[in-house]
RNA sequence: GGGCAGAUGGCGGAGCGGUCAAUCGCACUUGGCUGUAAACCAAGCGACCUUUGGUCUUCGGGGGUUCGAAUCCCUCUCUGCCCA
């Protein structure tokens, strides 16, 4: 179920509930592909304040597999996680690991980029490991070509995906009868409007819990996808929550809640965390404290320029990083001699600047 | 005192007459990461020139052979190992 609670030209703010409890929106959900947001704990999570994370249906069923998610009760049970956990269907790894997979109407072949061990990914399947981990968002296993693809790939895209989300919905109507999760579908169609609304039609006459916007941030610049956006967004149901995947940066994901989205993912905070980038608020935020996250850069921990900076990453964070002391010279040196804790103290932040970011644009909708 | 081996760019370490401003690794500098095959990848890393490119100074010091030397010869200095 999914209540609106304010509303501002077209964004909105709201509630999510699942069976592990209540999601605020808009919302950011951090990356926990394999079950584990790399180097935090649970704890870090709670203490951040993170309402629910994203795992991944086509990792979890290579290891730890179906066989041993069953056994242990689920992903919840598994990793200790009581809040929501959505499951991304493995459609994006039919995109990101194009050279291990072959495309065809029933599903895809796909070889293990683990061992190259070859298997057969079905809609069906996508569910059956979905439920094995016990998600409370699923997605449906959907298929894009990439950035940029021609008309005729992006059509065929739009046909299977509304042909395996109609067969994700037949599996998934029938074995939650238990259990309540829920099940959006994803909309394809890349930068064609009329594709857009073609598939948009189609995954509303199936009927979702929810409506994910795909293909997008693929490299396409920000700007196509703002417009994808502005066509697309109207077309999603009013009252059901709108997630589009896998974006982004901050300014991005204020430009999409300004155009009604509600849901993020992606793997920017975290990454770019283990890889010395992290997300500060500027100064001239300091001047204009009312416009808050509108304005921040991004430090770069390895530059020289930090080797002897005794501030903290972003003295307006109140995150565990940067409340306790940790300068940005001894960020950079723990970077500089690979120390885990420089990942985990910048993961920490990242993952907290994003959370705030959010937290800040629901209280203050009309600001942003 | 004698014998042998060796000295190459910040470090390690290739090269052993021309295609060498010198493979490679590390370090360093700067970029990039968008539903995570990513604690990763890329570029740069003697000086100067606007460039595809060009010029100049480099391979312990000095001298020599050669059209041409980091590469061959002589010598000096230093280092390591062995014998006294």
């Amino acid at each position: 179920m999914f209540t609106i609670t304010h509303r501002w030209q077209q964004a909105r703010s709201g509630q999510l509930h699942t069976d592990h409890g209540l999601v605020p929106t808009p919302a950011f959900m951090p990356i926990a592909t394999r079950g584990s947001l790399k180097h935090l704990a649970n704890s870090d999570l709670t203490t951040i304040g993170n309402d629910i994370i994203l795992a991944n249906t086509y990792h979890l069923f290579l290891r730890p597999g179906i066989k041993v998610l069953k056994q242990v009760g689920g992903l919840h049970q598994f990793m200790h996680w009581t809040k929501p956990i959505l499951t991304d269907s493995g459609g994006y790894q039919v995109f990101s690991l194009a050279r291990l997979r072959l495309v065809s109407p029933d599903g895809v072949r796909f070889n293990s980029h683990i061992d190259g061990h070859e298997f057969f990914f079905t809609p069906e399947l996508a569910m059956d490991i979905q439920a094995a981990i016990g998600s409370d968002i699923r997605m449906c296993f959907d298929y894009f070509p990439g950035y940029p693809a021609n008309r005729a790939q992006v059509e065929e895209s739009v046909r299977l995906t509304t042909n395996w989300a109609e067969r994700c919905r037949a599996v998934h109507s029938v074995e939650t009868s238990r259990e309540r999760s829920l099940l959006f579908g994803i909309v394809q169609g890349s930068t064609w409007p009329d594709l857009r609304a073609r598939s948009a039609s189609e995954l509303r006459a199936i009927g979702f819990d929810g409506y994910a916007i795909g293909g997008l941030a693929v490299g396409e610049p920000p700007e196509i996808m703002y417009h994808v956006l502005d066509a697309t967004v109207p077309l999603l149901p009013a009252e059901q929550p709108r997630y589009l995947m896998g974006v982004g940066q901050p300014e991005q994901i204020l430009q999409a809640v300004k155009r009604g989205i509600d849901m993020f993912d992606c793997v920017l905070p975290t990454r770019n965390a283990r890889h010395g980038q992290v997300y500060v608020h500027t100064a001239s935020q300091l001047v204009e404290q009312n416009l808050s996250l509108v304005h921040y850069t991004k430090l770069s921990l390895d530059n020289l320029s930090y080797q002897t900076d005794s501030q903290p990453l972003d003295p307006l964070c109140d995150c565990s990083t940067c409340t306790s002391g940790y300068s940005r010279a001894y960020l950079r040196y723990l970077f500089s001699v690979h120390e885990p804790l420089a990942a985990r103290l910048a993961t920490v932040h990242n993952v907290s600047f994003y959370i705030q970011l959010l937290r800040d644009i629901r209280i203050n909708l009309a600001l942003y």
